[in-house]
DNA sequence: ATAGGGTTAG
């Protein structure tokens, strides 16, 4: 462009700094828009939003909540967009604090809420561990003229099973229909994902059962999900059957599956069961991680097998994985 | 002419 004397222009900066979010290339946006600084143009609040969502993009929260505050003092109004963009950052970086000062900055500031914004914030809630928040934004949703969507529900569900609140995950599942919207796959998984606490197991296999009766296909998530709750449980054997049965389903176990299996195994002290299994990966050609190593190692631990635990140390080593503090040989 | 944001599994 230089070459051909032609001159940039900020519209021509404003779609370069997006392409670079676009590329999860953050530096070089921001690199952009501090060239644009050194040129007589004056970024616009379309610069400013491109920047912000290449700060989201590349999860850097800080760099983002300052180009935010910096077009302020440079007497720019932030809108829907760049506010929208700036959630997301604080949702990346599990700052739930500032995205709920930045939806009250919002309001104070009169622009439009919309779903979208909303359901962000409900995600950082669900990241920073807020249910009540989460709970709490999704009312408002429900209370406002806004166009409810499954998509916010599925985020609140998440922060129920994440602040270890399985009912109200439930209960929020069930709330979906309420609001005369389909749950999805998603909106399953998540409230099977609720179910991994003591004694839930059961309630995760229903939910799979409500699911094919909603004819909503359960997909390897759901399958991964409801071995994870047999695992917290320790049923070793009602775990395998499951990833079995996502094999039946032509859905391929891969490595979170064995890795759930194995841990399942290791909790119930099958150290033979997690060293077939840790095998079977290989036939499988799923390469084992340093999560299904470590659970095997740790079952073969507990169950005293030595001889066992170092040879798959060895095996750790040879795959290049590096072993963690999980994995220790006493 | 140029900007954007939401959900699940080890």
């Amino acid at each position: 462009m230089w070459g051909a004397e032609l001159v940039p222009n900020v519209v021509s900066f404003s779609a370069a700094i997006s392409a670079c979010g676009k590329g999860r290339e953050w530096q070089q946006a921001l690199s952009l828009f501090s060239e644009l600084r050194e040129t007589a143009l004056e970024p616009n609040i379309i610069c400013y939003s491109a920047a912000i969502s290449a700060c989201e993009k590349g999860e850097q929260w800080q760099s983002a909540l300052a180009m935010l505050s910096e077009l302020q003092d440079e007497q720019l109004r932030p809108n829907v967009i760049s506010y929208g963009a700036g959630v997301s950052a604080c949702k990346e970086g599990g700052q739930w604090q500032r995205a709920l000062s930045l939806l009250r900055d919002l309001w104070m500031a009169k622009l439009e809420m919309d779903v979208v914004i909303l359901s962000a914030a409900v995600g950082a809630c669900d990241k920073g561990g807020q249910w009540q928040w989460a709970i709490s934004l999704l009312r408002q949703l429900q209370t406002s003229t806004l166009e409810q969507t499954v998509i916010t529900y599925n985020s609140g569900v998440s922060a129920c099973k994440e602040g270890g609140q399985w009912a109200r995950a439930l209960w929020l599942l069930r709330e979906i229909r309420t609001a005369r919207l389909e749950p999805d796959a998603i909106s399953y998984n998540s409230g099977i994902g609720a179910c991994k606490a003591e004694g839930l197991w059961q309630h995760a296999l229903l939910l799979l059962g409500d699911m094919r009766e909603a004819r909503v296909e359960p997909d390897l998530v759901s399958y991964n999900s409801a071995v994870s709750s047999c695992e917290f449980c320790g049923h070793w054997r009602q775990a395998l059957s499951l990833m079995r049965e996502s094999s039946e389903a032509s859905l391929q176990p891969d490595i979170i599956s064995y890795s759930a299996v194995i841990s399942a195994c290791d909790k119930a002290s099958e150290w033979e069961a997690a060293l077939s299994l840790l095998g079977e990966m290989w036939e499988a050609k799923v390469q084992p991680s340093i999560v299904s190593y470590s659970a095997a190692i740790s079952a073969c631990e507990k169950g005293k097998q030595w001889q066992q635990s170092l040879s798959l140390l060895r095996g750790l080593w040879k795959a290049r994985l590096k072993p963690n503090s999980a994995t220790t040989v006493q």
